[in-house]
DNA sequence: ATGGCGGCTCGCAGCCGA
């Protein structure tokens, strides 16, 4: 069975509702996530989503934050938030599909180092260790997937000594995150491409994108038991030039999976 | 370059994002 599964920061479901809508008729993936939709559940656009096809689970909140998994094939065990960290902010979003254990998280982005954030962005991220140490006991074929506001290495990053020490680079934040993939993640996008200069995510400002100074800071996450299924992954620049774009893309991962 | 852009809010300016 062929499964395209894909995580978009949409910043604002409500603005780029038209762009997920076009997005996935062309592309048709089996299960996407989304982060920033910045929507209460009772304003969640449920019946669009679900005449496009697909099954859909959320957990939002006015303003900020906000996760999404729409999937073609049926959603179950689902989780809301990380159990035992009790959080406002709306982060996390877990469930199974088609025997694999799908975690879609959006990864505080720390403001700037030393600030109350970039604390509570280390300590949200120990909790997520913690929790993918759990699953990965539970569900070996697991993928995490999601905003994770960390850009892994200087090849990810337009600028690294521009941006040397800063968030979404500090070495604190990469340690967080190697430390999660040594639990048995891998990167899908690294298990392709070795190049630097490709990033999901450009500033606004300044002709950011048409200068490609971007980061790469949206991941797919891999568990060992799904590595050799992982048949490719791809990051989807063209809607970052539509008519009012999100500053992030979708990044796309396909699998050969016989599980 | 501490700006720039965009989305949000009991808005008309200030916040947050990355």
């Amino acid at each position: 069975m062929k499964l395209k599964i894909v995580t978009w920061n949409v910043n604002s479901l409500r603005v780029r509702l038209t762009h997920l809508l076009t997005w996935l008729q062309t592309e048709q993936p089996d299960i996407i996530v989304l982060q920033e939709t910045k929507l209460e559940d009772k304003d969640f656009p449920l019946d669009e989503l679900i005449a496009a096809g697909y099954q859909v689970i959320y957990s939002g909140q006015k303003t900020y934050n906000g996760v999404a998994i729409l999937s073609k094939q049926t959603i179950t065990e689902t989780v809301i938030g990380m159990p035992g960290f009790a959080d406002v902010q709306c982060r996390v979003l877990a469930a199974t599909i088609a025997g694999i254990r799908i975690m879609n998280v959006y990864v505080p982005n720390g403001s700037m180092v030393g600030s109350d954030k970039y604390i509570y962005k280390l300590a949200w991220l120990e909790q997520l260790y913690k929790y993918l140490q759990q699953q990965l006991k539970q569900y070996p074929s697991l993928i995490v997937l999601g905003d994770f506001n960390i850009a892994p290495e200087d090849r990810d990053v337009h600028d690294p000594k521009a941006w040397e020490g800063q968030v979404l680079v500090s070495e604190p934040e990469r340690q967080a995150l190697r430390k999660i993939m040594d639990l048995g993640l891998q990167d899908a996008f690294r298990l392709f491409e070795n190049t630097g200069g490709h990033y999901s995510w450009w500033d606004y400002r300044a002709g950011a994108l048409h200068r490609n100074h971007g980061l790469r800071i949206d991941h797919i996450l891999v568990s060992t038991a799904l590595v050799k299924s992982c048949k490719s992954c791809v990051i989807d620049k063209a809607p970052r030039r539509w008519e009012r774009p999100s500053d992030h893309v979708p990044v796309v991962a396909s699998f050969n999976w016989s599980g």
